[in-house]
Formats: C-alpha cells, structure tokens, sequence
DNA sequence: GTCTATAATTTGATAGAC
DNA sequence: GTCTATCAAATTATAGAC
C-alpha cells in the first residue's frame, strides 16, 4: 500500500502495476491478489488510508481561528509535497477521474466533501462554504503547480493570499 | 486530435489508445501512426494546440485592468468546463505529470509559465506574479473540484473572491 | 493516407500447489 | 501468505501492400 500510494502520487493510476509493486516489495503479483482482489479495490483501500491519515493530521484544536484552520491544512498538504515531492493523492485521482472505477470515484468524491464541510464549519461565517471550496482548490492546483515547477516555492506563492 | 483531446480531459494521458480513437474516427489504429509516430508525439501535439488556442481566447483587451484579465482567464476556464463537463488538458496531464515522457513534460511546464508570465504582467504591481500563481492555483484546482462533484458551482465558489 | 497483418510487451487476473 | 504457471486481452509500434 505504501508503494502503491507513492505511484499514485506520481503518476495516477495508470502509474502502477501488481507487478510494478509486487517487484518492489520483493514477491510476486500474484501475492498482491491475495490481498486486494483488483486494482481498483487495492486503490480506493490506499485512498481511504490516505483519507484517513489526512484528517487526523488536520485535526482542530481546541480554540483555533479560522487562519488557524486554513493554516492547518496548507501544512498538510505543504509539508506532503516537500516531504518527497508528490502530489497530493486525490488531486492526482480527482483530475483523470473520468477514467477511474466508481469504487474509487466514490471515496474521492467523498474526501473532497468531508474537507469542504470540515473547512467550512471551522471557517464560519457568511462566506464559509465558499471559502472552503477556495482554500480547497487553491491548494490542489498549487500543488500541480509545484510539481510541474519541482519548486515548493510555486506552492507557497500560490497560497499565500489564503489566510 | 480533437477525439485524443477529449479523452486526455476526461481521463489523462492513459485514458485513450490508438485503438480507441480510430475506432471512433472510423480508421485504423495504423492510420494513426501514419500522422503521429508516437503516443507521446501525439500528446505533445495536442497540448500545443490547446495551448495556443487557449492563449488566443485570453488574449488581453486594450486598456484592461488587473480585474479583467483575471476574468479571462476565468471565462476561459469556466467555459471549457461547462460546454462538456472536461477539466482543462494542462491540469489532468500537470497531476500525472510523473508518468509523462519529457517530450510531454516541457509542454505542460511551458504552458504553466507562458499563463504565469502573461498575468503577471497583466495584473501588475508588487505581488503580481504571487497573484498570478495564485490566479492559476484557483483556477485548476476549481476544475478538480467541479469535475468531481459534477457541477460548475463548485468552481463558481471556488473562484469568487478571484477578481 | 489508409489498409492488413503482426510483432513484442505489458496488463489485470486466475488456478492450484506448498 | 507466497509461489509457479498461465490466460486472455490490450497496448504501442512496425512492415509492407494498395
């Protein structure tokens, strides 16, 4: 899963193979059907790891501000990408979408939802869903912005506004 | 092309075959190489194309102001989404950026720096490149989102505070 | 410019032994 | 849980005729 996950990351789903990781993680692919029955099941289980992992890092603590909230989650993914360079993995998955099984359409569609009302309810105010969906997208596409530029700098600028 | 264009909106660069496109073009994959040697040459070819297309509908009006030459950029956007529910072809092929043959590769990083150079300066002032990363961060990132929830609202919130 | 035919490889997935 | 062996299909690409 943590290799399939990288692949992800760089190259989407088409980014992987069973033999591509089975040959990484030393056995052989026929293993990694004993574990996921089909790619697309062994996907949406790394996204929803993914999913998972990343609320956790975001979670609110006591008595923070909005900036605090927003701030919360440009760490995240910020620290994501200088971490090994990688995108975020739903941006990646959320972009060539039209391609992917419902099973994985489903758990993305479902962690774009969660952050939106998170972000909105920590956010308040008039504007809050509609900053959320900003903050959201500002840092998704900064990320394809770093990554196309191998620069974090690009990420930074382009979040700099936010909060 | 246009039939690889639409397929690399909807599903990036693993979304189509040769097969696949002659068939809907009523030809045979062969007749495909006869024009475009290589998957790769073929992608080039039809970023570049989009490319150019896209920098005439966001050519700047004379006497424009910083307001308005974000609005193209957005109309252009927007427009792209809504006629047929496709993100734009930079931001699939920028996300699976890691999988893609160099040839591919220099397309999308000049595409990204041609928009970030062209609103700079349209927007002008102190932090105008800084507002133009994050002018194109918005912008795709809104694409993602709308994509993923099927609807041009999401993009529309996402983009609002923009100009 | 299109076709038939095919090469060479990779892919997702399965059967069954250990 | 891992293995060997294999299948059926798809993929990119090429050779050569019309």
């Amino acid at each position: 899963m943590n290799l399939a996950e990288d692949h992800i990351r760089d190259a989407g789903y088409a980014g992987f193979s069973f033999r591509d990781l089975a040959a990484e993680a030393g056995i052989k692919s026929a293993s990694v059907h004993h574990h996921f029955a089909t790619k697309s099941a062994m996907t949406a289980a790394v996204a929803k790891r993914y999913a998972d992992r990343f609320f956790l890092s975001v979670a609110p603590k006591p008595g923070e501000s909005a900036s605090e909230a927003i701030a919360a989650y440009r760490e995240a993914f910020r620290s994501s990408f200088s971490r090994d360079g990688r995108m975020c993995l739903f941006g990646v998955l959320g972009a060539e979408a039209g391609g992917l099984a419902p099973e994985v359409a489903s758990v993305i569609l479902a962690f774009f939802q969660r952050c939106i009302e998170d972000l909105s309810q920590r956010i308040g105010g008039t504007d809050a869903q509609a900053r959320a969906f900003q903050v959201m997208a500002t840092l998704e596409g900064g990320m394809i912005l770093a990554r196309i530029y191998k620069d974090v700098a690009a990420f930074d600028q382009a979040v700099a506004a936010l909060a």
